[in-house]
DNA sequence: CCGGACTCCTGTGCGC
DNA sequence: TGCGCACAGGAGTCCG
């Protein structure tokens, strides 16, 4: 499941294959996965970056932006089980099931395909006129990124919620890339409750918080993410930072820290780990 | 405006 | 061994 260090590893991964290359050609099989364009340009989003040569791969949060020369920028967003795979040559992905759209690349290193694979479809394209349209139209609603944010933006990001702090960590608008897997995993780090309300943090709390965060989120980065189940980079490697996942996904098992006995606990609608010693309501 | 609930979707893994 | 079902969750949308 693709949060940030997933999207991160993943642009890093397609840099060498995408940058300066040229789009040959598209097809794509589902034209639901292209989920909105700009209302004055009914012909460009059909292209789909099509005879257009990329220049950049920004990321934001979770979503990732392929910018081109000409203008034209697609933001890509995987969701749940989003994949971008590079193939060389006329190679086949293994799994072909569920693939919605198929680039046709020429870079230095030859030609290649670019494919977009989304079994649940939770993911999407979305076409804007330029990076500056994306910028305006979309990122502007998302918050600071996790990776570079600081104490004082986070402190900002939170202040005056009434919602648990795992809730608040995972709603995009007040900040970019946080996920179940690492909303879970920074507040155990930083030894808080996941149902503390927001704004109820100690700015103690939101310093500690925020070093973990970015910290976790640069170390799930070189490791190549996080592979639960099914996520992969552009290359087909599966990451390895689910081995040193210290609470996700370990309910009923011992804390690695004191021992006890993992919580299990639902919080905003998201099955929630915790340990209720080192994570204490009280701090 | 805010927070919570619901919805989309299919692969996985479990219990019987 | 096979079937059925609960579960997983990013994010848009709706409602109180």
């Amino acid at each position: 499941m693709p949060e940030l260090p997933e999207i991160e590893h993943l642009r890093q991964s397609l840099e060498p294959v995408l940058i300066e290359a040229k789009v040959l050609s598209k097809r794509l099989y589902r034209r639901d996965m292209v989920r909105s364009h700009p209302p004055n340009s009914s012909r460009a989003p059909a292209r789909l970056l099509a005879g257009l040569n990329i220049t950049h791969l920004k990321r934001r949060g979770k979503q990732l932006a392929i910018i081109t020369r000409e203008g034209p920028t697609l933001c890509v967003g995987l969701g749940m089980s989003g994949q971008l795979r590079y193939m060389p040559g006329k190679e086949r992905l293994a799994q072909s099931s569920h693939i919605h759209c198929i680039w046709s690349i020429q870079s230095k290193r030859g030609r290649g395909r670019l494919f977009f694979r989304d079994p649940r479809r939770f993911g999407g394209l979305w076409y804007f006129d330029s990076y500056e349209d994306l910028l305006a139209q979309r990122w502007s609603k998302l918050g600071p990124d996790a990776l570079t944010i600081r104490s004082d933006q986070l402190s900002g990001a939170l202040a005056g919620s009434r919602r648990p702090i795992k809730a608040a960590l995972l709603e995009q608008s007040l900040l970019a890339g946080v996920g179940n897997i690492y909303a879970d995993e920074c507040l155990h780090r930083a030894g808080i409750h996941p149902r503390l309300l927001a704004g109820e943090a100690s700015p103690e709390q939101i310093k500690k918080l925020c070093q973990h965060l970015r910290a976790i989120l640069k170390k799930a980065i070189a490791a190549g993410g996080t592979t639960v189940s099914s996520y992969l980079d552009a290359n087909g490697t599966a990451g390895t930072f689910a081995l040193v996942l210290r609470v996700y996904g370990r309910g009923g098992q011992p804390c690695l820290v004191c021992g006890a006995k993992l919580q299990r606990i639902e919080v905003g609608q998201r099955t929630t780990v915790f340990c209720e010693y080192c994570q204490a309501p009280g701090g």
